[in-house]
RNA sequence: GCCCGGGUGGCGGAAUGGGUAGACGCGCUGGACUUAAAAUCCAGUGUCGCAAGCGACGUGUGGGUUCAAGUCCCACCCCGGGCACCA
């Protein structure tokens, strides 16, 4: 009977919705497995690269779900963003609109895919419904001082006309329009991140993620340890401080540098005799896009005409500001130490400084600055100390003469969090002349984000166009004031989505405590390794706030992280901007969804990246044909004969092919589940060819079937209907294997002479190892091998290998 | 420059602790069925030598450890990713 693909696909479709297999709620008798992927953002059309991650999460919810999990696997989408206004710009369609539109495109192609979700959690952070909470979450930020506005340098996108967070900015460019970031002065909201730098540190320990992403997120955070301490300047001028990692070194300070933004250059300056110059060197590098700034050569930078005063031995040291010194990290000044750092060596050898070693380099050193660890020279009373002595040596001098002390610095900056654009939620503050900011009160949330009519940015959010929205009466004193009209980026709304889906229709909380309690945290999360110091470290953060708020339960939202890889095709990313995208449809119709996900499962390691091939969907297709075939009685015959050693030789290669694909859908090796299960296929084949038992084949085929459930639902789940085996596939229970059945009775021993295989023997598993000698030595073939030698050694591993070694 | 991954047939890949290298699939070759094609089925398919039972070689390169190395150690080459003047 032929399998029609359209028909049955449809039909279990409609069924897992209709009946709402996989719609969840809190149950405390079963064990809860929340598992989810990155949101998505409403981009339209899936491709082959999207399909592959849907079909693992998929392929987890079906599978735990057998194993008898209650299993949580919402969705919703990430539908604020860049993306839709764009495509306001271009057509004048309203970016709800369209967003709305390809959300519900979405929907229909991961239903084809046969894609389960819990559907009554589904949420899109575009309404007011869920933004609103975005906006409680800020003001909460902002009761507890995590939220502030404050002027500073700040990166800005010259195409997108908006400010950029330092995450979002990839080798000095736009991370999502790949332009140049040039810096700007401008007053801006941020999250104080930095505050939980350390826990965020910390707690990254006792995650079971990928090692390559704890790392990322290690590097961005930064933790350096050193201290800071303070220079005088010469003559009265004034004082800064400086940071170092090598305090120890301080003796070796031939100069001093500031960068170029320093709040004291402007005082050292005035009045100087280079006041000029000076000032367009600082005009000329603050105007430099970070791309421009981040050269390796020639390090540029001109000398302030002051002095500063080395506190440790009191000398005299030219100030110099320059761009290798950066106003964002430590105190943006620094001690200029050539013999020991090879930044400072350059420049000091570019402008002819004063080199002094005060670390003894090692026997045969030959480099220019010193970098490594030795014992103090030319260093006063540091002199003869190794490294980490002299370090705690010279920080207790500077504490007890008050100049300096122990610190220690990160990297990580406090997340800018306004954008200059449309679409996305209003940030809800209000400007009062005379209170200043005002945080829109609790119970006026939602702040509405009010229809425009132009959506080009223009350098300040097109929100602030709408006059009638923008004034607004002060809350706290009534006069006239204008709202905030920045929108919050984008990856606010996502750094608490999963929370929001375990109580996703809360009208009156952001969520109900008992909820999230039962479901967080996240057990298996899956989605790109692009997020690893954007949405991973945003959500942690967010978590950890909520949590210290009494609100999450849980200390970090994701306990598991599976990163997956790529798919590629011709040599590229397979994206639309590339346009190498393969579409579904065409596949859909030939071999349907089961064939697709087959093959998205097959193609190889899920954390590797993988190249689409043409062909591959056909191999995976006729695998399913072949299984169908089976199912309808095509393929060779069954009888009810007794039993006999064919039917014990195929129950222990089901068992077997069930213990494997078991342990490789824990360790996610789903490539191999497929192969096993073609293997096993195969095998099947062969027996029914020979004449196979009705209840045998009857045991091993529902056994294939319900291995096959969570990889290809609708044949399995229609074949186990037809076959009447009862109940609907997904609700059945992961089936269970017999060690004693699966125990194979003979094996294939390798007979080795000199470690070379000169023979094989079918041996019984449980040979010892005299008996394995034996085999090994009276083999023909082996005594070929052995005649004229001398047996100095025979190692037996039985029953794997007999390795006789011969002199 | 530093930190992670990774180099296995024509191709995608397999080989949890050192123990049959190349499972499974794609592709290709030959055959069966067919008037023909498609579909399906059967056989073959790492390289070299051989008519062949067989032998030699073979997991990026060069060394090493071991009875035995894709797997462990040392050095190097190449590819991919991350960070990149962070004091």
């Amino acid at each position: 009977m032929e399998y029609d693909v359209a028909a049955v696909e449809a039909k279990w479709q409609d069924l897992w919705e209709r009946e709402r297999i996989f719609y969840t709620t809190e149950d405390a008798e079963r064990p809860k497995y929340y598992n989810l992927q990155m949101y998505p953002y409403p981009s339209g059309d899936l491709h082959m690269g999207h399909l592959r991650n849907y079909t693992y999460v998929d392929l987890l919810t079906r599978y735990r779900r057998m194993q008898g999990y209650n299993v949580l696997s919402p969705m919703g989408w990430d539908s604020f963003g860049l993306p839709a206004e764009n495509a306001a710009i271009a057509t004048g369609i309203h970016p709800r609109e369209f967003t709305e539109r390809q959300i519900l495109r979405m929907k229909s192609q991961l239903r084809r895919l046969g894609a389960v979700y819990d559907w009554s959690r589904e949420l899109a952070c575009h309404t007011p419904e869920y933004y609103r909470w975005d906006q409680w979450l800020f003001l909460k930020l902002y009761e507890r001082g995590l939220a502030y506005k404050s002027r500073s340098a700040v990166n800005w996108c010259e195409q997108d006309q908006t400010v950029l967070a330092n995450e979002q900015v990839v080798s000095g460019a736009c991370e999502r329009c790949n332009s140049p970031v040039t810096r700007r002065d401008l007053s801006q909201w941020h999250f104080r991140i930095t505050e939980y730098a350390d826990r965020l540190l910390q707690d990254l320990e006792g995650l079971d993620w990928p090692e390559r992403v704890k790392t990322m997120q290690e590097n961005w955070i930064g933790r350096s340890e050193g201290s800071e301490f303070t220079i005088e300047v010469a003559d009265g001028q004034g004082e800064f401080e400086v940071y170092t990692t090598r305090p120890d070194t301080i003796f070796g300070m031939t100069f001093a540098v500031l960068a170029p933004e320093h709040p004291l250059v402007e005082q050292l300056v005035a009045g100087g005799e280079h006041e000029d110059d000076i000032r367009s060197y600082v005009e000329k590098v603050s105007s430099a896009s970070e791309l421009e700034r981040m050269t390796t050569g020639e390090k540029s930078g001109i000398f302030l005409g002051r002095y500063g005063i080395n506190p440790a031995n009191g000398r005299r040291v030219p100030l110099y500001i320059a761009d290798y010194v950066l106003m964002g990290y430590g105190t943006g000044a620094i001690m200029g130490v050539p013999g020991e750092d090879q930044r400072d060596w350059d420049f000091a050898t570019q402008r002819g400084l004063r080199i002094l070693r005060t670390v003894k380099p090692p026997p045969g050193f030959e480099g220019e600055a010193y970098v490594g660890e030795g014992v103090a020279i030319n260093s006063g009373f540091l002199n003869g100390l190794p490294t980490a002595a002299a370090k705690q040596r010279i920080i207790a001098w500077l504490e007890e003469k008050g100049i300096g002390r122990r610190a220690i610095k990160y990297r990580l900056h406090d997340w800018l969090v306004s954008r200059q654009r449309y679409w996305g939620c209003p940030i809800p503050m209000i400007n009062c002349d005379s209170c200043g900011l005002v945080p829109v009160p609790e119970k006026d949330l939602p702040v509405i984000h009010p229809d425009v009519e132009e959506y080009r940015p223009k350098g300040q959010s097109p929100l602030a166009l709408v006059a009638d929205w923008v004034e607004v009466d002060c809350p706290r004193c009534g006069a006239a004031g204008r709202r905030e009209t920045d929108t919050m980026d984008t990856f606010v709304d996502s750094s608490w989505y999963f929370l929001r889906y375990c109580d996703a229709g809360n009208s009156e909380r952001i969520f109900d405590d008992d909820k999230v309690k039962y479901w967080m945290a996240v057990d298996q999360y899956i989605g790109g390794v692009e997020h690893a110091v954007l949405h991973l470290l945003y959500a942690r953060f967010i978590t950890k706030v909520l949590y210290d708020m009494g609100y999450s339960p849980a200390e970090e939202p994701f306990t598991r992280l599976f990163t997956q890889g790529m798919l590629v095709k011709d040599g590229a990313k397979m994206s639309k901007s590339r346009g190498n995208v393969v579409t579904p449809e065409p596949y859909y119709e030939r071999y349907g969804a089961d064939a697709i996900r087959l093959y998205e499962l097959f193609i190889g390691p899920p954390t590797d990246d993988a190249v689409w091939i043409d062909g591959g969907v056909e191999g995976t297709a006729r695998f399913l044909d072949r299984v169908w075939r089976l199912g309808m009685g095509e393929v060779g015959s069954v009888s009810d004969r007794e039993p006999d050693r064919r039917d014990h030789a195929i129950l222990g290669v089901a068992h077997r092919a069930l213990r494997k694909v078991t342990a490789d859908i824990d360790r996610f090796h789903f490539n191999t589940v497929v192969s096993t299960l073609m293997a096993l296929i195969n095998e099947v084949i062969a027996y029914l060819r020979g004449g196979g038992r009705t209840e045998t084949f009857r045991q091993v085929y529902q056994m294939l079937l319900l291995m096959l459930g969570p990889l290809a639902p609708h044949l399995s789940h229609e074949l186990w209907e037809r076959l009447g085996y009862g109940g609907i596939l997904a609700t059945q229970p992961w089936p269970k294997w017999d060690e004693e059945i699966a125990r194979e009775e003979t094996v294939v021993m390798v007979l080795q002479v000199n470690g070379k295989v000169r023979d094989r023997a079918e041996v019984p598993v449980d040979i010892d190892e005299a008996t394995a000698e034996q085999v090994a030595l009276r083999s023909p073939r082996m005594q070929r091998w052995l005649e004229g030698g001398r047996i100095a050694r025979v190692i037996t591993r039985p029953p794997r290998i007999v390795n006789v070694v011969v002199e």
